[in-house]
DNA sequence: TTGAAAGCGCTAACAA
DNA sequence: TTGTTAGCGCTTTCAA
């Protein structure tokens, strides 16, 4: 194996010295060399294969093109890559790379992997949480450029994005009170997280625009998994007055209201509408129906916090004036909404046929 | 924002040499200073919050301490966090980070991604892909510590991990022969990489050892998501002979098989046992009754990946022996297999209970 | 047992 | 327009 080339073999064979290899090679200082041999010494790094030592410019420059990226939960949601994604893509394109490290949620590990990071001369961080949460920044990350992404800060001293939960349970609840539901339960879940207020606060807010008043009685907490979902469309569809319409909290749980509709001989959206909060493809593009769900802008999110990131490091007045971003989360509209039964005695059923349409998209089925 | 603390603080605040310092804080050459000044040393290096700076030291030592990780999909597909994580973890015991970069499958990118990473003078390099294939080492990769994940060389020149696919198929199908199925579809997929090839010839051994003839007509080739599954489950299930027990290349196939043999009536197990590959848990614990599918050990083959990878960059030897793992799959069982019908005439309904039950193991039901 | 000093590869202030 | 050189923070050889 080749030893490696550094400035000093290009200098050498370019006949130049290593000022003028840097300054060549450099975008900001180009103007500084002669246009000739610049093109020549970028011909002579090109042939030799030089790429310069980041180690060690990183070392001279006070800036490493090193981000971390301090996440809780890796693993066990399948959002989070697209977070990641989101985050590495725009780091990438403005000349970053991200570590990533995973605590696991352990505070202890992760107080050491943010030393870690430090020690690398991180020139920032993005502290990523696995669901939408408010925190105060740890103080090993205090001092260091740092963006909260699907969470945020207490203090209101950093910047963070997060979705709006609010608005994405509106969105939820209006594509059913717009298909003509009047009676919509809701499965929320049962962790005091800002989700959990946050959606009810749409759904209620939702409601009392369409003019209907609250019922406690169609709202259930539930555990935010299929069980929960299964568990919780049971009890409303039990009830002596049924709701025709299903809010999920998230998508595990509407497939759980599958299920259970199923097993009460219940058909999807003939008999009950079903909208959620997710679009976590396997289950909503999987479902037949394709389930109607708002979509967590998870890739977006991790463009964003890397770019305010990236914003700060580069222009440290930004910092003083911290941005929370809610992000809007689209629909994507799939099969799983038509018109309520009550609503369509027999003898109408022709008088307002382009709602139907509008409830009952044709599925976009991706090519495999 | 107190100024950075460096070694010449803590040698200087201590009262010995830099020299000193570096020795009394290294795990390698405490034996060159006096018990008590090294004491000392760290005690005052504590209270500074001394962190060595690793662009210097990694500048010094021709060791960044750094990895990367080179994916071609890390959002797309729910196990990558998996496979990360497991290499994070690894690594960070180790001491190592990992830096991730993700070409989206765009070949031109993942040069320059490399090259990035090389740039930061990461010591070693895991070569990851979304799904078991074969390929060759791109040759910008060369010359750096590298090992495969979930892909094989084809050159056989570098250490790889990747799921055992004829045992993952083997065992999913024996799960059905153990409870009695004699005719067992199979929902295959419509791609020529490893896995097909594999899980097929895996579905064939175990068949032929059961002494169980090959059927071409119970085997059909679907693409790889929920509708492929519905498909495929509805082809063999209209058969003339249907089978009684159905093997899918992955879950998500195995989602559309249950919603096929439901849309027929159907009921799983009693009518039709179901097992699958993949343990995507959302799907496997979601359904109603539970997925017994066999788990792709994406954490463990991760974490693999990087401790091969550092015990060749610690061992340089070790690189020239390159090994090449399939990792055994475990099966989990759920609720989806049955004794078939037809194997269970009424009047003899007690004759094997015991079968029943361990086919029909009790979910794990995690909490929430 | 301790310290002085060279040097990892690069950038940029300063000099020519 | 180009070159010489100091120094980023650390480790380690060599000398004391």
């Amino acid at each position: 194996m080749m030893a490696k080339v550094g400035i000093r073999d290009v200098s050498k064979a370019a006949g130049v010295s290593v000022t003028t290899v840097s300054h060549a090679l450099s975008d900001a200082h180009q103007s500084r060399v002669n246009p000739e041999t610049r093109r020549h010494v970028q011909e002579v790094a090109a042939r030799l294969g030089y790429a310069p030592n980041r180690l060690a410019s990183g070392l001279r420059n006070q800036r490493s093109y090193l981000l971390g990226l301090v996440s809780d939960q890796i693993a066990s949601t399948p959002f989070a890559g697209e977070m990641i994604l989101g985050a590495q893509d725009a780091a990438y394109e403005r000349g970053w790379l991200v570590m990533l490290v995973d605590s696991g949620g352990n505070p202890d590990l992760e107080e050491r992997q943010v030393s870690t990071l430090l020690q690398h001369q991180v020139d920032g961080i993005v502290y990523a949480k696995m669901y939408h949460q408010q925190l105060t920044v740890p103080g090993g990350a205090r001092g260091i450029p740092l963006v909260l992404l699907d969470a945020e800060d207490l203090d209101a001293k950093v910047s963070s994005v997060a979705p709006d939960e609010v608005l994405a349970a509106r969105t939820a609840v209006k594509e059913l009170l717009d298909a003509g539901h009047r009676r919509i339960g809701f499965i929320n879940q049962n962790n005091e997280i800002p989700a959990t207020s946050g959606r009810l606060e749409g759904y209620r807010s939702a409601l009392a625009e369409a003019g209907i008043e609250y019922d406690a009685d169609l709202v259930t907490y539930e555990v935010p998994d299929v069980s929960g979902g299964r568990d919780g469309a049971l009890k409303l569809l039990r009830l002596p007055e049924p709701p025709t319409g299903l809010f999920c909290f998230r998508d595990p749980q509407a497939l759980g209201a599958y299920e259970a509709a199923q097993s009460l001989g219940l058909g999807i959206p003939e008999d009950v509408s079903v909208t959620s909060v997710d679009d976590f493809e396997i289950i909503s593009e999987g479902l037949w129906p394709g389930l109607t769900t708002v979509a967590l802008p998870h890739y977006e999110m991790g463009r964003w916090a890397v770019s305010r990131l990236l914003d700060e490091i580069e222009d440290p007045e930004k910092a003083r004036t911290p941005e929370r971003l809610l992000f809007e989360c689209p629909i994507v509209r799939r099969g799983s909404v038509a018109p309520p039964r009550a609503s369509m005695p027999r003898d109408s059923d022709r008088k307002d046929p382009s709602r139907m349409n509008s409830a009952t998209a044709a599925p976009t089925e991706g090519a495999a």
